[in-house]
DNA sequence: GGGCAATTGGAAACCTTTATCATCTTATTA
DNA sequence: TAATAAGATGATAAAGGTTTCCAATTGCCC
């Protein structure tokens, strides 16, 4: 409930009402800035702290803050989707196999070699999505002892 | 139904008893080697061929091709899952986000970087997703008539 | 060919997500 | 500030894809 002036003006920027349970998932987006919450992710932590917001209502509003663009959608393979806060800085995933870790990286290159693979093939890209899996440093320990 | 000889012997060598319903959906990614199908289009298309195989049995035995390295599988966004046989030629996607047409390509550049980046990031890669969304040649003309 | 283990298929269950709709809330206007 | 219209909420139902259950069937080894 912090910094509620610029959430509020956010949601208003969006043409979205400003509205209680809004305003409670936008705030635990950013204390959980660094997760990727699925929609049940939003349910229960909310629940835990006492606010119930029926499901229809979070992935009603999930849907439009993914549309306004301050949250961004990913599918990692797991069946359901989950959001994490779009700071602006367009990132790709890593994903831990085993413990479900994940780490973000950005690289131009890659960036650059896929537009003009789009190019070559006619395309004009609209979004993509780099997802890699692997076993992370961690866990690959944890195997060894 | 040609050449049953080699899809037997691909069963048997992955402990699968050699059954009609196993043998016919193999046949059937053959058939259409350069298609993604999806569990309900094995099923559509077999039934249009007068075979009917119920739907948990092609829902288990695309996870067993899978689990074989006989098929691959995939998630476009779309909700569900699609297979295309494994033909041990490492590709990714772009997929039209209009009409859904698939192209693949192959670009060693980068996977080469990715494995690089894994690597800086103490990954060990067991595998990755590359999936690019544009609007292919065609749809891009369709709009502009 | 007989017998056991694996496989099949129909139905029910499951899981995530969307639609419905009556009720309630926000924003606006007087 | 009160009335009002437009929009949002939430309980429930429903949809869509996939998995599980279990009894009946089939493949395979001796």
């Amino acid at each position: 409930m912090e910094n509620n002036f610029s959430n509020i003006a956010q949601l208003k920027d969006n043409g979205l009402k400003v509205t209680g349970p809004r305003l409670k998932i936008l705030d635990l987006f950013e204390t959980y800035a660094e997760e990727h919450l699925s929609a049940e992710d939003v349910y229960r932590i909310l629940l835990d702290e006492g606010i119930e917001i029926g499901v229809a209502t979070i992935y009603r509003v999930l849907t439009q803050f993914e549309q306004a663009g301050i949250l961004l959608r990913h599918h990692f393979e797991t069946g359901k989707a989950v959001y994490e806060l779009n700071k602006g800085d367009h990132h790709d995933h890593i994903v831990c196999v085993k413990c479900g870790k994940v780490t973000e990286f950005h690289n131009e290159e890659i960036e650059n070699l896929q537009d003009k693979i789009a190019e070559e093939n006619g395309y004009k890209v609209v979004d993509h999505a780099l997802y890699m899996y692997g076993v992370c440093e961690e866990c690959q320990q944890k195997r060894k002892r």
